[in-house]
RNA sequence: GGGCCCGUAGCUCAGCCAGGAUAGAGCGCCGGCCUCCUAAGCCGGUGGUCGGGGGUUCGAAUCCCCCCGGGCCCGCCA
């Protein structure tokens, strides 16, 4: 419904005073409270000495205004609290969806986001991605648009058939039935790879001399310890995968697999197949039970099969070069800063040739991801695809679309958008899959819970349910609560400290307001939103502390749209802690329920259902479900 | 060597894109508050040459340049 007490009052002040909205909406500012309720910027709003004067006078017809103040470059604006705070609680108690403004004109977006290759289990890095993908989708859906959710099943390449390699040393797939499908796929892609590593280095280090000796040397004492690791978790597979290893030629075989998998031999189809759908199985286990939705899920082998992967190659290959004795594609004829730009590609980034296929005749990850990325926009018919992908990515993903662009698909090029965040990363520790250290969502999401179950039980209101939410909660805001541009660090101490900043926090908050309604029902308090609209003393915010709350509530559409537009959840993460941290010295200072005073009840009730609110809706977006007691 | 991102309190982060009033939170540390709507809470105290140096500006954490430090990328991996 759109209903947005701060844009009203900008519409307020540009109708009184004759100034564009737009001019006006750039001075806008919330000064510290002495100052007022908010401010003008004047120089920011580009008015003048001169014109100020007349602003501040007729800036007073707008009735939402109490008084405004000209103090240096400053036009300081005192609001009418009655009006202003009748206006907010209205607009709470009549907008199911308040803090939404629709699209008026809903675009096609599909949201590729996880990913992850199909070899190991999801770790803390694709949790960022899962919580950042998920909150994506679940925003731009909310604002109206139409969108899909993809995962890109990497079924195709070195990793995987390393992975296939050893379950067919081994003989047969066969999942342990105590182990999660994911993680033990990824022990054995672990040793698998860790063992070759080995024997490829020994190789060179028969030939190897001086400095490279020395590095080489450094490296497989590191690979050792990663080796004694992995034996222990699995001597008897580790072994067995050891003494295969060393009767076949590796990189050979792994040829040959990658090979007959994309040529769809029956034999090779049917071991890669089944040891990633296991994997599949896994992740879809994992990232159900940390509420991120996936409606497609692709698998990269089909549009080899298809044809569509081989259509791209002609194509490309009409346009290819030879670079470092393979065929590749150089952008340099048309690479110019314009077309940077319109492609949203660095002005310095270095973008060497991509080359377009091996020598032993199969394809590449970014070749393939051509044929991808034409797949998405056409069977969701697309306006805009986003691809939720680690920075690491930013060359192929800029090599996407320019190859796109080369290919005569402009306007995919142009709607493509790398949806770039930086890495987590552990602290003291190199997270490696090949070497099978890393650390899974699924041990963060065990660990949170069984934390919160400590605490819970010490409340004497132990709920496994309860657990299992908040663990869920605490992870995902723990991952969506820094900046997307900024790495994350990871320690156990930080993702676990369930005060002030945390999930665990804003669910008891919310908890808290859920409990004064309860009582109030209790008390025979009939909670009736339109009613208490109707009695309630519209004069509650001569309190500062109850003025902040309406001032904050106020500005949820504001941090909605905010965060929409830039599909930022920080922002809107950092708001509801601010929200929580106001309500709760409020909840501490005075008493809601028992409140004597029939009207200031009704409008205290009112302000706490505003918070509610504001809470739910905000924590729903970010994909936390609220709880209503702990 | 080149590129991208980042550097703000002991630690984790806002603020920077669209420059404005004495730079904000949380954790930690010190000291208080539960016969009263949930103490994962509340109140008070402690803590910062905004990495460094130039420049632009009436005004710079914010914009520009240089330097230093960290993460990532520069593969016939994905």
């Amino acid at each position: 419904m759109c209903l947005n007490a701060v844009n009203d009052l900008k519409l307020c002040i540009a109708n009184a005073t004759g100034a564009p909205v737009e001019r006006l909406a750039k001075g806008l500012d919330i000064p510290k409270e002495e100052f007022g309720d908010f401010v003008i910027v004047l120089p920011k709003a580009g008015i003048d000495r001169v014109q100020a004067e007349g602003i501040a006078e007729s800036i007073m017809r707008c009735g939402l205004i109490a008084r405004a103040e000209l103090k240096g470059i400053y036009l300081n604006i005192f609001l009418n609290r009655e009006l202003f705070s009748s206006k907010v609680l209205e607009y709470i108690v009549n907008d199911n969806e308040y803090g939404i403004c629709r699209e008026r004109e809903p675009k096609r977006i599909v949201v590729e986001y996880v990913s992850a290759n199909p070899i190991h289990p999801l770790h803390i890095g694709a949790a960022r991605n899962a919580a950042l993908g998920s909150f994506i989708a679940t925003i731009l859906k909310a604002f109206g648009n139409n969108v899909q959710t993809r995962f890109y099943i990497n079924d195709v390449g070195r990793q995987v058939a390393t992975v296939a390699l050893g379950f067919k040393l081994l003989g047969k797939v066969e999942i342990p039935s105590n182990a999660k499908p994911d993680h033990w796929i990824g022990l054995i892609y672990a040793i698998t790879n860790t063992i070759a590593e080995i024997q490829s280095i020994k190789k060179r280090l028969k030939t190897a001399t001086g400095e490279e000796a020395e590095r080489l040397r450094e490296e497989l004492d590191e690979l050792t310890a990663d080796a004694t690791r992995l034996w222990k978790a699995a001597p008897d597979i580790f072994s067995e995968i050891s003494e295969k290893l060393k009767d076949i030629d590796f990189e050979e075989e792994l040829s040959r697999i990658m090979r007959g998998y994309e040529k769809g031999e029956a034999e090779v189809v049917q071991l890669i197949r089944n040891v990633v759908s296991a994997c599949i199985e896994g992740f879809k286990q994992t990232l159900q039970r940390f509420g991120a939705e996936i409606e497609v899920w692709d698998w990269e082998s089909d549009l080899v099969w298809c044809g569509d992967v081989e259509k791209v190659l002609r194509a490309l290959k009409r346009k290819a070069v030879e670079h470092k004795g393979a065929l590749a594609l150089s952008f340099s004829s048309i690479d110019s800063a314009e077309l940077r730009e319109k492609l949203r590609i660095p002005r310095e980034l270095e973008i060497p040739p991509l080359v377009l296929q091996r020598s032993n005749g199969t394809t590449l990850y970014t070749v393939r991801d051509i044929a991808y990325t034409l797949k998405k926009f056409r069977e969701f018919n697309a306006d805009k695809v986003i691809n939720v992908i680690a920075s690491e990515q930013t060359l192929p993903q800029a090599q996407l679309r320019l190859a796109l662009y080369m290919l005569g698909h402009v306007r995919e090029a142009e709607n493509l958008i790398h949806y770039s965040y930086e890495m987590v990363n552990v602290e003291g520790m190199k997270m490696s899959s090949r070497r099978g250290r890393i650390i899974t969502l699924d041990d963060m999401l065990d660990e949170a819970k069984r934390r919160i179950m400590v605490e819970l039980e010490k409340r004497g209101s132990a709920s496994e349910a309860i657990a299992e939410k908040m663990g869920v909660a605490a992870v995902r805001f723990y991952l969506l609560f820094v900046s997307p541009t900024r790495p994350v660090k990871f320690s156990w101490a930080l993702a676990l400290d369930f005060e002030r900043n945390s999930a665990p926090y804003l669910l008891y908050t919310y908890a808290r307001t859920e409990g004064i309604f309860r009582k109030a029902r209790e008390l025979g308090i009939e909670l009736d939103w339109k009613k208490l609209l109707k009695i309630m003393d519209r004069s509650f915010t001569i309190s500062d502390r109850r003025w902040r709350l309406v001032k904050m509530v106020s500005m949820f559409p504001e941090v909605m749209y905010k965060s929409y537009e830039e599909l930022d959840p920080s922002a809107l993460a950092l708001y509801l802690l601010r929200v929580a941290d106001e309500f709760n010295t409020w909840y501490d200072e005075e008493p809601i329920v028992v409140e004597k005073d029939e009207k200031l009840r009704a409008s205290k009730l009112l302000l706490a259902y505003a918070i509610n609110r504001v809470l739910d809706r905000g924590l729903r977006i970010l994909g936390i479900e609220p709880v209503e007691r702990i």
